[in-house]
DNA sequence: CGACGCATTGACAGGGCTCAATTTAAGTGG
DNA sequence: CCACTTAAATTGAGCCCTGTCAATGCGTCG
């Protein structure tokens, strides 16, 4: 059956359900909604009601934060086994941000009464809900501080190897990073410019740290890169 | 009693005692040890072993991120009512911040038991916490995506009128931030310099926006901030 | 094959950082 | 109360990083 399989990549990567029986799982999957998007696809909009929570169970999110006049950050990334859009369940406000498929994508959607009465079921739920949540504001505060404190260069260096960690798959010719990666994204993910990304990905290509095609990043050689993404 | 006006100073701030009985808040904040620190000092070090959560009964802290060659990043100050360190109830790490006092601040401390304990006592307190998590993660994301999208001097009208609200006093000539906030402050908290700060509120005062003395603003006119901080 | 979107590259300019030199203001101690 | 110290703030000059704009190349897909 499917659903185990999925249930084991999300113990792997997420503490969503991590103390929580494989039968109790199953259940807490069953009461949400499943969903299933293609590529490109929102799951959820900036500005609308936030009605429901999300698991991702494969595929992936990114997660976009939109400002006026068409500019954009990208808050994260989001894979199999990781929860999003948590917000819901506590207020009645919008989603803060936009989230987009990235590949075909399955999630799992409990709207807000379900997750309470799940939380009120299975209490360690909440604790892992807010376990997940300060983690993502750890790395959100570290990210902001790259920001303040950084060079664009050194930014792209850590974003790159960040990425590299979440979603690494290990080849011969180096590690492929498993989702395709544009380089507007890598610059709405570090707060620079297309231009910027692509000079300084040029470089690192004759170098030979990386190999790219369009959409694509091999990393060949990430000690450069952390050496690089610490000042001496 | 003092305990009284702290309470009900905490119910008006923040959502971490919302929920409780003013009888089980006393309670809970008896639980915890008291202290009472002078200005400028730390309450916690970035990379000490994060063993215990605070929450603010007056004054105010400064909560820093620290960066390799004496860079820092201001991620928010914390005001009476508001927990900070919340991440010591569920990971053995270190604090990811240093916190620092501005004034004379008294604080409450739990350690990660009594936490536990007071939120199985208090089941709401839990989903507080959580609640507050979020708000911060929302505020931060919101403050990622403004520093990659806009220019100095919208930044720092923003973070003006965010200070403004959290701290401001009304008075007879504008609105008083009712802490001292050098340059260099406002430069940490917006990821920029002390001479830009420096130059940008002087043209501010030039048009009588603002008045600032050593280590302290007084806004006088926050309309034209806000026009400011979004472009037309 | 044509069209569209992604990527590259060059030229250019300007916002903001760096550095250095003062000025101003707040303590501090006699 | 005044000289002295110390830290914050200001201001100017210079330049570099990086954003902006424009033109072109290239790969993909209908």
């Amino acid at each position: 059956m499917i659903l185990n399989a999925i249930i084991e990549d999300s113990f792997g990567q997420s503490d969503f359900l991590s103390g929580i029986s494989e039968l109790h799982a199953i259940d807490i999957l069953n009461r949400g909604n499943r969903i299933r998007l293609k590529s490109g696809q929102i799951l959820f909009h900036q500005g609308d009601p936030a009605h429901k929570s999300f698991l991702v169970l494969n595929g992936r999110l990114k997660l976009i934060k939109l400002h006026e006049e068409g500019k954009e950050a990208i808050l994260r990334y989001i894979g199999p086994g990781e929860m999003t859009a948590i917000i819901s369940v506590f207020k009645e406000k919008e989603y803060p941000a936009t989230a987009e498929t990235i590949g075909v994508t399955e999630a799992v959607g409990w709207d807000k009464q379900t997750m309470v009465q799940l939380m009120l079921d299975y209490p360690p739920l909440a604790v892992n809900m807010l376990r997940c949540t300060i983690n993502r504001l750890d790395e959100l505060q570290s990210r902001y501080l790259e920001i303040c404190t950084e060079q664009v260069e050194q930014r792209i260096s850590r974003a790159l190897l960040r990425i590299m960690k979440q979603s690494g798959r290990r080849a011969e010719d180096g590690i492929h990073i498993d989702f395709p990666l544009s380089r507007q994204e890598l610059a709405d993910y570090t707060g620079t410019t297309v231009y910027t990304v692509s000079r300084i990905l040029s470089t690192w290509e004759k170098k030979g740290w990386i190999k790219s095609k369009r959409e694509q990043i091999i990393v060949c050689d990430p000690h450069s890169l952390v050496l690089f993404s610490e000042p001496p």
